[in-house]
Formats: structure tokens, sequence, C-alpha cells
DNA sequence: CTTACCTTC
DNA sequence: TCTAGAAGGTAAG
């Protein structure tokens, strides 16, 4: 490969075709990728025209004594405010909404290649500001180090205040192109966010892009004559305006503290969190797909046979034919049990679901068929093939959005990780297995698993809603339940009243089974539902339903009280203050209103959890930064499950720590609130995450 | 019942 | 050929 004297020949051509300035060519004679040159000079090449270059300091082209003079007046400033600019000239101000499948980091047609700031001096009456462009690829050591380092001093001083529309793609950028220390991340990068202050005001109308926002804050001074060309500047000061207002609505809304002390300290933590990614068994997972496929294609070969011709299983029209036309199982169903089936809600036609496929067993062997078929091409395409399209050097970066629901929680996308199943169980191979109706398990979670040397911890708050809903409710006999020693777990403890089994016979099966069931009728679900869930009667279904609610005569209370408070004000509240507008709690469709009572009820507990779930978050990563002795690292959560690796002679140290850290509930919930419910955390250990084992279970038969 | 994301057609 | 939206399935509570 042609070091020096080649790329050196080309930048001379370039210099002297191109550019006359001096100093600005420097940096892009180290650029390595010929793609990486030329996507910088195009980028360049339209840099004029969307800021003015007079008024703005280019870092590359200032010598060192004017760029120390510049980190001098970015360090002296009271508030600067960034964005990310990329290589189509786009910012995170100006860009078009971020699509879910867009938004990963390293799209080829949208690099991120510079940070623009602003920032504002001491004096408030001068308002004096300095514009700066501050690239990202330089690749001149020198240069890359004085940036570094100008991030570093900015983000980590408290005494200046940074605004930044997404905030945390600009620190994952950072994290990703500079070394940081992820312990000084965590504590001390502090961010506002204008976006994340938007969504909290109102989650379900969250601004996309900073434009959006701007339009809906109406304030005064707004840059609109503006035509491009000193756009970026102009909305950096905008965004500080907006910011200011911002923050005076969340005031106003008993929103700031939830910002500022868990939504805010959050962003850094989810950035690091995306950075470290979590390591992969390509490996068992290729191997996986691979079982998978075999079975894919053998059900389906089997289908076909058993049709006698071959058609699309993936296609619903198809196979309502094959069901409907040709095998007539409706007419069958119909004869045997006197009832029609369901229809799809829209067009009316003959439903292919499940629930009908279940219904049409006993007639067929087909729909048991179909019904296999269906869920192994969903466990390969989205947790096989969809996992391994993403794993960049055995690692996979999740990326994690802070703004994506509406009730607080976090979600996880490219790919989604918090919806991974435990365990998929598969029929063997006929042909191969001697066992007629042997079965496979295969964990997909197993291909996440520690790096070298170290494990995989995971810490999970105990039925945290119900506790939740217990705290709320104030109810007597579910509080009872819980603050009684003796029960270990509340659904085995209700499976066993409710089966009249023993405690020892309850299956994890029937126990997910009550645990479905207890959700469904704490948050409102009819009979109908009820009744397909539980697979009884709709007349059972309602037995059961007043008999549950009798028990907790509060529940019913609190849920009324819910709905009774969002009439009144129009929105509900978590217990971090953390609202919902729902303003069809008073619509006059009953539909509508019934599905904004489920929300109001649903968001209370629900939100209440996330809040405390984040608020673990920052805690444990404060408490472990606070330990300079300890590498564990958070890695991923599953809304109340924390999953950190951690060196193996940590594990005990670390344990210990997430339990005290994580039941102290008067610590998660600080100023907000004190709970009346205790929430004992489960903490599992493994080395991959498909096989935790119980902490102490671990250490002791190691 | 709710909250999500993803794949399929 | 492309894409918006429905259906269906996974998770979490």
């Amino acid at each position: 490969m042609p070091r020096c004297h080649d790329i050196e020949g080309v930048t001379n051509n370039k210099q002297k075709t191109r550019h006359t300035q001096k100093g600005f060519q420097v940096p892009v004679k180290k650029f390595k990728a010929v793609d990486q040159l030329t996507l910088h000079q195009s980028y360049a090449r339209k840099l004029p025209s969307v800021y003015p270059p007079k008024d703005l300091i280019d870092v590359l082209k200032a010598d060192d004594s004017r760029r120390q003079q510049v980190a001098c007046q970015i360090n002296k400033a009271k508030t600067v405010a960034l964005t990310l600019v990329y290589s189509d000239c786009s910012t995170q101000l100006s860009g078009a909404a971020t699509k879910t499948k867009s938004s990963k980091l390293h799209a080829d047609d949208k690099r991120p290649v510079a940070v623009i700031l602003v920032a504002m001096a001491v004096e408030e009456e001068s308002k004096q500001h300095v514009f700066v462009h501050v690239p990202l690829y330089s690749h001149v050591s020198i240069v890359d180090e004085w940036i570094r380092k100008l991030f570093q001093d900015l983000m980590s001083n408290r005494s200046i205040s940074k605004v930044c529309f997404g905030a945390q793609k600009l620190m994952h950028v950072l994290l990703e192109l500079y070394t940081f220390n992820s312990r000084e991340v965590c504590s001390k990068w502090q961010v506002d966010d204008p976006k994340l202050a938007a969504w909290l005001l109102d989650a379900d109308h969250c601004p996309h892009t900073f434009t959006e926002l701007s339009e809906t804050i109406c304030i005064q001074q707004a840059p609109s004559d503006s035509k491009g060309r000193y756009k970026v500047c102009d909305d950096l000061l905008h965004m500080l305006e907006v910011m200011i207002q911002l923050r005076r609505k969340l005031e106003e809304s008993c929103l700031l503290q939830l910002y500022k002390q868990v939504e805010v300290k959050l962003i850094p933590i989810l950035a690091v969190m995306e950075t470290l990614g979590i390591s992969i068994d390509t490996k068992l997972l290729l191997q996986y797909g691979k079982t998978l496929q075999e079975k894919i294609n053998e059900v389906e070969k089997e289908a076909m046979d058993m049709v006698g011709y071959s058609f699309n299983i993936n296609s619903n029209p198809q196979l309502r034919q094959v069901l409907f036309d040709e095998l007539k199982l409706d007419e069958k169903y119909k004869q045997s049990k006197g009832k029609a089936l369901a229809r799809t809600a829209v067009l009316q036609s003959k439903s292919t679901s499940e629930s009908v496929l279940l219904k049409l067993k006993p007639f067929h062997g087909l729909p048991s068929l179909i019904l296999e078929y269906r869920q192994l091409v969903k466990v390969k395409s989205t947790f096989i093939d969809g996992i391994l399209e993403k794993i960049e050097n055995g690692m996979l970066h999740t990326c994690w959005d802070q703004t994506a629901a509406s009730s607080g929680r976090l979600t996880s996308t490219n790919p989604n990780i918090q919806n991974i199943p435990k365990k998929v169980l598969m029929n063997a191979m006929k042909d191969e297995s001697a066992i007629e109706g042997s079965v496979v398990t295969i964990k997909p979670r197993e291909g996440f698993k520690a790096a070298v040397g170290k494990m995989l911890i995971a810490a999970d708050f105990q039925s945290i809603e119900l506790r939740l809903l217990a705290h709320l409710s104030q109810d007597a006999s579910l509080l009872a339940v819980f603050n009684n020693p003796g029960v270990a777990d509340i659904f085995v403890e209700l499976t066993t009243h409710w089966l009249g089994i023993q405690k020892e016979n309850v299956t994890p099966m029937d126990r997910d089974r009550t645990k479905r069931i207890v959700y469904s009728v704490f948050y409102g679900a009819g009979t109908e539902r009820l009744s397909e869930t539980l697979s009884v009667t709709t007349t059972q279904a309602k037995e059961l339903r007043s008999s549950f609610l009798a028990k907790f005569p509060q529940v019913k209370q609190f849920t009324a009280d819910c709905i009774r408070k969002c009439c009144k004000q129009g929105f509900v509240e978590t217990i971090f203050h953390r609202r919902r507008l729902l303003p069809n709690i008073k619509s006059a469709n009953f539909h509508d209103r019934s599905f904004a009572e489920r929300q109001a009820v649903n968001f209370v507990v629900q939100g209440s959890a996330a809040d405390i779930c984040k608020s673990a978050m920052i805690d444990v990563v404060s408490e472990l930064a606070s330990r300079p002795d300890l590498k564990t690292q958070l890695l991923v959560q599953i809304h109340d499950e924390l999953l950190l690796e951690s060196p193996d002679e940590e594990v005990n140290t670390v344990t210990e720590l997430l339990e005290s850290v994580m039941e102290c509930t008067t610590h998660l919930c600080s100023s907000f609130t004190t709970l009346t419910v205790p929430i004992p955390v489960s903490i599992t250990v493994g080395k991959t995450w498909g096989d935790m084992v119980p902490w102490r279970k671990y250490t002791t038969t190691k």
C-alpha cells in the first residue's frame, strides 16, 4: 500500500485546483482510504453554502496558537450549543427526521464529519459569541489530540452549560472516535437536550427534528429569513433560546427534577452502552440457524405433502385458499361447534391467525404444521439472522432510544434485544432422531456471551409493576402479600390459590399464566380477551375477574382514581411526576375513551416502574464509577433487568453492590417519594445470557 | 390489558 | 418496482 508519496501527490493536485488557503490540506494527507478523502472534499466543497466562513473559525485552518485561543474561548464560555454535521452537510438540527433504519451510526451516505458549536461568552450584555467548526476526521495526530482534549474539557466542565439536540448521538460519535474514560463520561457529561425536554412535556408528540420542535415552541424571533446560508449558526443560537423556554415549561409542569436527575444523567450512560456493545457467539448462532433451517425445510415439505401440491406458506391468501376452499376446515368447524370462525378486522376475510389455527387443529394436521412453521421462521429470521447481520467484529451494538416510548421505558433497536425469547421449544428432526416426539430447546440468549475472563451478571427487579400497584393503590391484601416474608414469589403464591395445588407443583408455565392473568385483569381486560388468554368460557372469565378484583378492592379504587384525575387535569402522573397527556379521556366515542382509560391506568404503573429502573441504572453506574478498582460495565437494560459484564474476580463484589444499590428504594426514589413496598432484586450470573443461574448457587457450586 | 420492535405480505 | 400499513409474533410488566 503506497503511503505518503502517492497520497501527497493527490493532495497537491487537489490543492492547486481547489483550495488555496494554507493549512487546510495538511490533514488530508494522512487520510488512509480514498473514499474518506473524497468524502471530506465533497463535504468541504459544500461548506460555504452552509454557513458564512468568515464568521466561523475552522479548526483545520487554524494554526497552533489560534487553536489555543479558541480552546480558551470555549472553556471560558457560559453556554455552548453543539451539533453534529454529516457528510451530506445536513446537521442534527436541519436534517430530515431520523428514521429508525437510517439511524445506524455509519450509514454510508451520511457520516458524522464535524461538530459545529457556538460558545457564548460570560458577559451577559455583550452577548459575545464565537462559532467553531471542529472536524471529526482530521487524521492529524496533533489536531486529533487537540479535538479530544477540547471535548474532554468542555463536556466534563460543569460550569459550562451545553445544549445539543440529540446529545446521545453526539456522545456516541465522540466515544467511537476518541478515547475517553467511560467512568468520567457517565458521571460528568451532562448536556441539555431539547428533544428530551420536549418528549417529557408530551411523549406522544415527540418532535423528530429541531425544525419540528421550534415550530411548536413558537418563539418570537425564529430565524426564518436565513435562506440556508447562515442556517446552522442561526439554528444553534435559536436552540439556546428554545432550551430556555423548554426548561421553563418543564419547571411549570413539575418535570424539571425528573429531567435533570434522571433523563439527562441517562444520556451518557446509554451512549457508553451503545459504544461498548456485547459479545456474540457467532458460531453458536450460525449453528442454531442451520438447525432451524433444516427443520423449517422439513416442516414445509411435510405441509406440501399433506396438501398434495406446493403453495406459499407465508402467504395468508394462499393459506386461506388451502385451509378453507380446499380442505373446507371452516365448514367442518362450524358443523362440529356450531360457530363460525373469526374474520380479519379490516377485510373481513377468513382469518388464519394463531387462535383460529389452534381451533382447527382437531380437524386436520395442517394447522399444527403451519403454527410450527411460523414459529420457526420467526425465530430464525428475527433472532438468529436478524442479530447475525448486525454483528461487527463479534460485537453487537444496539441503539438505545430514550424518547421512543410514551411510557418512559427505554427501547432498543437495530436489533431489538429486549424481545429475545428465553427459550424456543422445537420438535426434533423426524428422520435422524430415534425417539419420536423428542424436543430440542434453542436458547437464542446463549448467543450473548461475556468476554474472556468475564461473567455476565443480571439483576432483576422482582414483579416490580405489581409491587408498584400495591404501593400506588395501598391495597391492604396486596400489600400484605408483599410484606409477608413467607411469600417468595407472588405469582407462584397466587397460582397455588388459583389451582389449589402445592407450591412445589407449580410449573413455570403455570406461573407465567397466572402472571398474564393478573396483569390482564388489573389493566382492565375485557371478558372476551380474558377468556381467550385463559382458554375458558366468557362467563368463567367474568366470574374470575370479579372474584379477583373483589379480593383486592383498593386496586379497583386506584383504577377509578387514575381515570378521575386524568379527566380532571387531562393527564396522569408517575411517582417521579412523569406525565402522559390523554385528551381522549374525554372523548364521546366509547372505544376511544375506554382505550384512554386503560392507557391512563397502565401508564401510572408502567411509567413508575420505568422511573425506578432508570434511576437504578444511574445509581448502579455511579456506584461502579466511584470504585476505581472495578472494571464492571453495564451493557444492557431489559426493562426491569440490568445486564452487566464483570471480570471473574469482581463478581462477588459487584453482586453485593447491585443488591444494596437496587434494593435501596429510598435512594432510588430520592426526593420523589417513599415506597411502602420493598422491591427485591434477584441476581443471576452466567457465562452467557442463556444460562444464568442464581448468584449464591453459582458461588457454592463453583 | 398496556408498552415496545421486527418481519411478512 | 416501491412503499405504507396491517397482521402476526416476540418481549417486558
